[in-house]
DNA sequence: GTGGGTATTTTGATCATACCAAAAATGGCC
DNA sequence: GGCCATTTTTGGTATGATCAAAATACCCAC
């Protein structure tokens, strides 16, 4: 009478692919709530053990939001979403300053592509609201807080000019891993004052449509953040060398 | 008696988080053997409900690999469990052709600028690398299954150069995806031959140092392939416009 | 004693049942 | 019709049992 599996896959498995289907059909349509774990039971013909496996598989795979006493709420995700889960991940990456570094410096990597897009074939809104991004940044000098605000959003900005939605998604995933950190990042009106003008600078470069100086501007502006960045994940003083000579 | 929770969090919760701590701070190594779930439930005093509960979490947070019948071993993750784990949510996303477009999209705006990257700094190991790819990648012409699969190494190589480790996770996350459908993309000798080219002109261009030509052999190279790819996600021949006219 | 095969123990997977508390539904009151 | 008390539903957790596969201990032959 037993419906146990003797392979190697787990019975819950079974009911997440039969649940996603399910959802990925419509059938379930997205906002909707969940069946009770009683019904579903019943109707999978298993426990509530595997039924509730399946349900927390799901919600971790990010087709379903399960708050703690609620129904859990059918969730057909975005990139932002899956990229969302990402960043639970690879947060644990950013103890290790390694980790971080890759991150960074892929980040560096990106931006170099997008800012050479950017020259290529930004549109004339695309300069419109680089123009006013830079205006907001320029304005916000003076207010580290609305600063970082301005700074991210004129980033924003060059990872929507590709009109492709993974870009967005991958930029509000790095802003969110490195927001965990700002609060103890070093800033002051004269460092974004700096990075005004490196802003300014690159969007110069665009509007001359120079993929090669916009590059080597963002190179430049970003190798420059990472020094203040780099700070915040050195945590312990290894080595005292210039400390108090 | 009860050690239950009553605010909104689960009793889960809480073990999920000292556990993560035992594993990144060291107490738990990497690739060790979780105790078993009888331990852990004395050790925190929870049932094997929520001790079970909280595996699957780390699990899925990628701290943990279980495999179903073995024993939890502790995983701290790297970047591809991290995009492993995305794929798994993307994937979802690969049903609706307007995701698959964006997906395909972000990889060849990626590698455009990792063809640039190796045009601009490929070292001397880089290039022999190559080299030998695409001697194994013509090699293997005849043989659809075998060139696929020297078509990816060709491909990885580009994601090496970087020396970011990100880089080959993203196309090992990226060729993934992709796998799922290769079965039913077209394929043969002759097309086989055509993407040999392709892949010749790009190291061409990479050795000439020209990382403009470069981009775009790649270009062209990944938008023709867009054309197979493509057609394995469109089940429903939606319009006969050009049908049989 | 060592390799290989077998018996035993451990342990993960699943089921069944029960209870509690919070959420949701119900119904009656103003 | 809207608001509040009551009942029902439903998720969270606990306990105990069973089974099969994995891990381990054991044994035997060479």
């Amino acid at each position: 009478m037993d419906a146990r599996i003797s392979s190697g896959r787990r019975a819950a498995d079974a009911i997440v692919e039969r649940l996603e289907l399910r959802i990925v059909s419509g059938e379930l349509p997205d906002r909707t709530a969940l069946p009770p774990e009683r019904v579903l039971m019943a109707e999978f013909g298993a426990s509530r053990t595997v039924i509730r496996e399946a349900i927390t598989a799901l919600s971790s795979r990010g087709l379903i939001e399960n708050r703690p006493r609620y129904r859990p709420i059918v969730r057909k995700p975005g990139f932002d979403a899956a990229l969302g889960a990402l960043g639970g991940i690879v947060g644990h990456l950013l103890g290790e300053a390694e980790g971080v570094k890759a991150l960074f410096d892929s980040r560096i990597f990106l931006e170099r592509a997008l800012v050479r897009e950017a020259a290529m074939h930004a549109r004339r809104a695309d300069i419109q609201a680089l123009r006013e991004a830079l205006a907001a940044n320029e304005a916000a000098i003076p207010d580290s807080a609305r600063f970082y605000a301005t700074d991210v959003a004129f980033h924003a900005v060059l990872y929507e000019i590709p009109r492709n939605p993974i870009m967005p998604a991958i930029h509000r995933a790095y802003v969110a891993w490195l927001a965990v950190h700002w609060h103890r990042m070093l800033r002051s009106p004269e460092r974004n004052r700096v990075n005004y003008q490196s802003h300014r600078t690159i969007l110069e470069a665009i509007l001359e449509r120079d993929p090669d100086a916009a590059e080597a501007a963002l190179a430049s502006h970003l190798n420059a953040a990472w020094e203040y960045v780099r700070v915040t994940f050195e945590p312990a003083p290894e080595r005292t060398e210039a400390g108090q000579p």
